[in-house]
Order: C-alpha cells, then sequence, then structure tokens
RNA sequence: CGGGGUGUGGCUCAGUUUGGUAGAGCGCUUGGUUCGGGACCAAGAUGCCGAAGGUUCAAAUCCUUUCACUCCGACCA
C-alpha cells in the first residue's frame, strides 16, 4: 500500500495557488468536458452533462408548474430577421456567426447562427397572434446558441453553450413585468435550492441590460476568488421588439394592440458556478439535490464472503428510498483507489461496507464536503443517509452563503475601493447616482462593474459614491467572468 | 489584434545546446496475489518526434516556411 504511483495521480492545481488552473483541473480531470477540434467550442461529457440533467429537470418542472410549454425554432435566422430590432443588431453582431453557403451556392442572405432567438420566435408569434383571447404566449425552448467568443472558459464562456430560453407574450405592461419578476425567482430557486449557490437578486444598469431590452434582472452570484458571476438573466423587453416585428393583435376593445414580451434564460454556465462556489483542491463537490449520483457504495475486501452480498443488500435499501446511489465492486481498484476517484468526482456520500462492518451490524459514511468518517448503523441506513444528505444540501448552501457575506463590504470611498480591490475580492455595496458616466469610470478604472441594483435596498447614504451627486441607488459592484 | 511559450505512444514529459536510427513514468491488455486512504509481481501491445521543404553519409535534434494549441493584455452571459 501507499501512495506509489504519484506521477499516475491526478493531481489538482491548489485554488490558492493558481485559481484558473485549479478550475480547469477539476473540469479536465473529471471528465466533465472535452475540448472540440473547433477553438472555443466544448464537448461535453456524460457525467458533464448528467449534471446539466439535473439543472434541466428542476427548472422546466417550475416552468411546467407555472403554465409554460416547450417548442423549438430552428438553429438559422435570416440576416433580415436578426436586423429588426436596432439596439438587439447592434449589440450582438460583434459576436455572430454567419452561413454563407448551402452546399455549393452561395445564398441569396446570409443565415446568422442564433446568439438567441427573440427575432425568429418574434417573426413565427406574429403569424401566431391573432386576438387578446389568445394571450399569454407562455413557451420556452432548450437549445444551443452561438456567440463567437474570442477569449473562452469550458462553461463560463464558450462559443457554444446549452441553455434554455423562454419567451413570452402579455397583454399589459403590468403582466409582463410580473412574468419576468417570476422567471427570476424561478431561476434564484434553481439557485439556491437545487445547487446551494446564494444569489444576489436585482436589476441590471442600462449599461449592462440586454440589448433591445426594456429592463433586464439578474441573479448575480459570488465565486471562491471573490469574483461575480452573472447567473441567469430575465429580461422585460416592453414593445421594442413586437413593435418592430409588427406583432399585433385586437384587443378588447376592438383596437389594434402591441403585446408585451419578456424573455429569459439560464445556461451550462450555472455548472461553472457550481463548480467555483463549492468546489476544493480535491475536487468536485457536488450538493446532493444537484448530484448525478449521491451516493456511492464501496464493497472492502469483496471476495470475502458475505461482503458483496450486503453491499448490494444496501444498494437495493437505499435505491428504494428514491436516491441515486451507485456501487463500485470493480475488483482491479483498491479501495483506496475508489475513495480518491469518487472524491474527485465530487459525490456527496461515500459508503464503505466491509467484514468488520458486517460483524458490526454498521457501516462508514463519509461526506464529500466534510471527509469526516462517521460509523452508521445498518438498521434504517437508508433513513439516515437520506437525512445526511439533507443536511449537506443545507450545510453547503449555508456555507457558501457564509461566504458569500464574508465577502461583502460596504464601499468606504471609492478612492479606498480603488486602493483595496485588488487585495479586497468581493462584492461592494456602493452608492450610485444613476449616471452613465459613473458607471463607466469605475470599470476604465477598476475593472469593476455594477453588477446589480439589487431588491433589497439599504440607505448606505444620500451621495453618489463616485460623483458625490445626489445618490439613487445601492448596487452591487465586483470584477466579473 | 499585440507579446511570450509549447508541439515526441492514450496522458505527463525527457531527449534538441554538442546530429548517430526512439526513452521514462503512468494508463491500456493478460494472468496471479491483494483489498479499512491512491496495492504488488510477471508477461505484453502501442510512435511517419505537428506539417512541408532544405543542409548532411546520417535529422526529433541544424536552417527556412507553415499549421495548431496555450498563456498574458483589449472585447464579452
Amino acid at each position: 500500500m501507499g501512495k506509489k504511483n504519484k506521477d499516475f495521480v491526478k493531481e489538482i492545481t491548489p485554488m490558492e495557488e493558481d485559481f484558473s488552473r485549479w478550475y480547469t483541473d477539476v473540469i479536465m480531470k473529471n471528465e466533465l468536458v472535452d475540448y472540440s477540434p473547433v477553438k472555443g467550442f466544448m464537448v461535453i461529457r456524460p457525467y458533464g452533462y448528467a449534471i446539466w440533467e439535473r439543472i434541466q429537470e428542476f427548472a422546466d418542472a417550475e416552468f411546467k408548474e407555472t403554465g409554460h410549454k416547450n417548442c423549438y425554432f430552428p438553429l438559422l435566422i435570416p440576416e433580415s430577421l436578426l436586423n429588426k430590432e436596432k439596439e438587439h443588431v447592434e449589440g450582438f453582431a460583434p459576436e455572430v456567426a454567419w452561413v454563407t453557403h448551402g452546399g455549393k451556392e452561395e445564398l441569396g442572405e446570409r443565415l446568422c447562427v442564433r446568439p438567441t432567438s427573440e427575432t425568429i420566435i418574434c417573426h413565427m408569434y406574429k403569424k401566431w397572434l391573432n386576438s387578446y383571447r389568445d394571450l399569454p404566449f407562455l413557451y420556452n425552448q432548450w437549445c444551443s446558441v452561438v456567440r463567437w467568443e474570442k477569449a473562452t472558459r469550458p462553461f463560463l464562456r464558450t462559443s457554444e453553450f446549452l441553455w434554455q430560453e423562454g419567451h413570452t407574450l402579455h397583454e399589459t405592461f403590468e403582466e409582463a413585468q410580473e412574468e419576468t419578476l417570476q422567471m427570476l425567482d424561478i431561476y434564484r430557486q434553481v439557485a439556491e435550492d437545487l445547487l446551494a449557490i446564494p444569489v444576489v437578486v436585482g436589476r441590471k444598469s442600462d449599461k449592462e441590460k440586454f440589448a433591445g431590452a426594456y429592463a433586464t434582472y439578474t441573479m448575480e452570484a459570488l465565486m471562491h476568488d471573490g469574483q461575480a458571476l452573472q447567473a441567469g438573466t430575465s429580461h422585460n423587453l416592453g414593445q421594442h421588439f413586437t413593435k418592430a416585428f409588427e406583432i399585433k393583435y385586437l384587443g378588447r376593445e376592438g383596437k389594434e394592440e402591441f403585446p408585451y414580451h419578456t424573455s429569459w434564460g439560464i445556461s451550462t454556465r450555472l455548472i461553472g458556478g457550481l463548480i467555483m462556489v463549492h468546489s476544493d483542491n480535491r475536487g468536485l463537490v457536488l450538493p446532493p439535490k444537484a448530484a448525478p449520483t449521491q451516493v456511492v457504495i464501496i464493497p472492502i475486501a469483496q471476495k470475502k464472503e458475505g461482503v458483496l452480498e450486503k453491499a448490494k443488500e444496501l444498494y437495493e435499501k437505499i435505491k428504494a428510498k428514491g436516491i441515486r446511489v451507485e456501487i463500485d465492486d470493480n475488483p482491479s481498484y483498491s479501495p483506496g483507489w475508489k475513495f480518491n476517484q469518487y472524491e474527485m468526482k465530487g459525490y456527496p456520500i461515500r459508503i464503505e461496507i466491509g467484514p468488520r462492518d458486517i460483524e458490526n451490524n454498521q457501516a462508514v459514511a463519509v461526506r464529500r464536503d466534510k471527509l469526516e468518517k462517521e460509523i452508521i448503523s445498518l438498521d434504517n441506513i437508508d433513513t439516515t443517509i437520506g437525512e445526511m444528505l439533507e443536511t449537506m444540501q443545507n450545510d453547503m448552501f449555508e456555507k457558501a452563503k457564509q461566504h458569500r457575506e464574508e465577502n461583502t463590504y460596504i464601499m468606504d470611498s471609492y478612492e479606498q475601493y480603488k486602493k483595496d480591490l485588488p487585495s479586497k475580492p468581493g462584492f461592494a455595496k456602493a452608492m450610485w447616482c444613476g449616471c452613465k458616466e459613473c458607471e463607466e469610470k469605475l470599470k476604465e478604472e477598476t475593472g469593476a462593474t455594477i453588477r446589480c441594483i439589487p431588491f433589497e435596498q439599504e440607505q448606505l447614504s444620500d451621495k453618489c459614491h463616485f460623483c458625490g451627486k445626489e445618490a439613487k441607488h445601492m448596487v452591487y459592484i465586483a470584477r466579473a467572468y
């Protein structure tokens, strides 16, 4: 025994040493993704995709619960459609990919690979909407979009990413606003209840809002290294697109009306957030609800009589409880090897069962976030494990929340902030007058941006931290991914 | 787009300065002994040394060209 073959061991760069290397190591060594032949694109491997499926399942259930239906729109959008909403084209123009040929023929009109689907969906909605009786339109699609990025990182920023985009039409502004906020709250639940990532919810500044939106709402999470991550957005698009696309209907008063429009999305970026918030130097740590497999059973000395049988019995018992469980009875790896593998992969709970345990009617359970061995009785083991998973989920959320709070502070003065920023990353709360000049100055001088104007406001001062004029909002500021 | 770096079995690399016909560890295959924190023994399989051209009796190694990837700065969910 011993750690002889250490060359082969998949050591992960410690995050204190190089956060970015650490992140890549965790992703690559756990085989979540692989690099594709086309630069900036990513191949999502089965384990990475399984995490995405957890998110999909959770979010989709919420969408259905609130009356939404899924559909699918084409990948390619004619240039003329994209051009219909001016701010929108300008916002996305630098990063769209174009298709110019079909077979050998050059196309009369270029087609863009969707960077988002507002335009093509509006084009269809125009055909589908006739009367106020048809409203609301509550549709969503799960798909991928392409944005030609210069610098990419797996999950956080890739040229193609999987996401979900919901697009709704409503009779009134208020209804659209309600929908926008409702969907943001569902996203908050995905982040907090499923992924155990605490988020700050609020509105984006005009500078940071979606190209063509009336208002953009966001949830912002804080990563281990003190940088912020925009984890989901919901836009109230007003009538910008519906007017540009001439989506009209006959209203209650017999007059032609333009509906109010929303769109909202979350993407595989959430997986990047999940990794950066919870994981450690040994690899992934997955919250139980988001983990593809929640429990792995490792039989010890499995050739000895009764061990494998007992392990299988445990497996069946735990599985019957609705817990996602696996058993690893591969004889060619030692238990120590397996322990390390599953720790790296972030399996929430590992159960060891060997001859000694069977004699004592017990098993050893280890929680991935704590890594402490705990002896549990085989009686009611299914219930015990169920409870452990639940506690673990809550503990992970609390731990992340505590980290965020420890790294959130009130900006003293802007001058001081500039000095402190390199050594003190995290969320800074500050007052802002609302003008674009202050916002641009901040970005230019520090690289940090106004992440959002949180719904939960605090009156820190009545003067803008940047220009000293009358303050309108309290904002969260951070460097972002 | 500017600056640096790297291309050698599946992976991580050595070998390049000073040319001499391809190396290591791990992984993989087969068999056996093991199994409570990265086991061991034995026997195997795997390479147009990123690509093209040149110099030479001889090139992974020297020269030229080219391609790819990667890191750091400007832009972005």
